[in-house]
DNA sequence: GAGTACGAGTTTGCATGCAATCATGTGCTC
DNA sequence: GAGCACATGATTGCATGCAAACTCGTACTC
């Protein structure tokens, strides 16, 4: 997916009343969390404004929001900047990530309906065709969709609330972690792994092996940090 | 600690410029979390407003702010009130706080530094001694800081700010879980284990301890809950 | 030349005003 | 009396205006 970095001003998208504020957040978060907007890029009111065809009122709403879910930083009398983590951040993130992912795993080994695993194995099978076509962004997007499935396979609207927007600040950070074809491969063998003990609905296995999953991603997210590519 | 509820207009205490959604922000907090305005109450943006000394814009800042953190709900239109837990929201926030308690206490016994085991032994005592002396307010309030210190104490920035958060939305149900001296006695029982295990750091053992002592906490939060006290 | 004081232009923080929407009460119809 | 249409007041959503704070370039001092 590519996106246009036009200069002029965007499209202006005529919105109903009552959701300027809305339509301002979604947009900017959409923005931040694919990258549009890297970490550290000043955001202006007045520019953001015009080019979202919105006066400055409900944009420092829509900054408000953005900045209690961590992915801007408002400096008083400064304005807002897109939030950059450091690597501590980075690897906390990734560790509380850690955590989710297999506390949300063992419940959902629990609770999960037949529909759900199913859809989990679904989502694996696609999942390996884009692998072996080594179409990266479409593994990608099912990778997420299948942590996601499992998440909210635990039936626990607090834990799936919360990952959301924990995976959503990083998620700048991830997406190029395994182009290395060794750190796929080990992907793609743990994601064996995880399909199985959830099939299986063995919770402390699934948890262990999302743990452990979530630290391979953290090790390929370290070295691209690292490099400072991102 | 008592809150006058006083219906002329509050002492207004004349902010700095710069900190008006601050303000705003931080007092609707804690009047939240301490149950000072009680889920589904309406925040009217003027009545507020003037009670604050402040204008409805920064309020309404402060509003999606709180918003975000899930302490207020803004239907469109029809403005803010103090959110209401349903039953199973209840149950899957201390869900979430179990995961992350145990999850945060297995990295703490990794991580803590003989002072961060010190503290929490230190903070132990002192609660002993209210509990020693059935002091509920003391009690409560130390146990909080218990907690908190072995979540901090697990050194990653992103659980403890996740933790917080969280314990904030439910606070208001958990005051008077522990009323019965039946389940006051078997939470300091589970203490005991709890300091026990973080002092010998013995990360599996302390992660059980922790999950197992959250959910005696939901159970008496339920109780409370179901019999519509709060 | 380095450092500081200053000032014009820019940006943010907040108050206010107006239009759209909602809430509520009254009268009308059946 | 029940139910609905409508009007009126209240409230929210957003745009705008003004003052405070900041940015940055220039001139001045040492």
């Amino acid at each position: 997916m590519q996106y246009e970095m036009e200069t002029s001003p965007e499209p202006s998208i005529p919105q109903q009343r009552g959701r300027a504020t809305l339509f301002a957040a979604d947009r900017l978060r959409e923005m931040i969390v694919e990258g549009v907007l890297a970490p550290s890029t000043r955001i202006s009111e007045r520019m953001i404004g015009e080019r979202f065809g919105i006066s400055r009122t409900p944009l420092r709403e829509a900054f408000k929001v953005l900045a209690a879910e961590g992915l801007v930083t408002i400096a008083p009398n400064r304005g807002a900047v897109v939030t950059k983590l450091s690597g501590a951040e980075l690897q906390a993130a990734f560790e509380l990530l850690a955590a989710l992912d297999g506390s949300a795993g063992e419940m959902a080994c629990h609770r999960a309906t037949v529909e759900e695993v199913a859809k989990v194995t679904q989502l694996h099978d696609a999942m390996l065709v884009h692998y072996a076509a080594r179409d990266l962004q479409n593994y990608f997007r099912v990778n997420k969709e299948i942590h996601l499935a499992i998440v909210d396979a635990a039936h626990n609207s607090a834990v799936s609330r919360v990952y959301r927007a924990e995976a959503a600040r990083i998620d700048r950070y991830r997406y190029g972690g395994n182009r290395e074809p060794l750190n796929w491969a080990r992907a793609m063998r743990e994601h064996e792994h995880i399909l199985e003990a959830f099939r299986e609905r063995q919770g402390a296995v699934l948890r262990e092996v999302l743990f452990a999953h979530r630290r391979t991603g953290w090790l390929n997210a370290k070295i691209m940090f690292d490099s400072e590519v991102i």
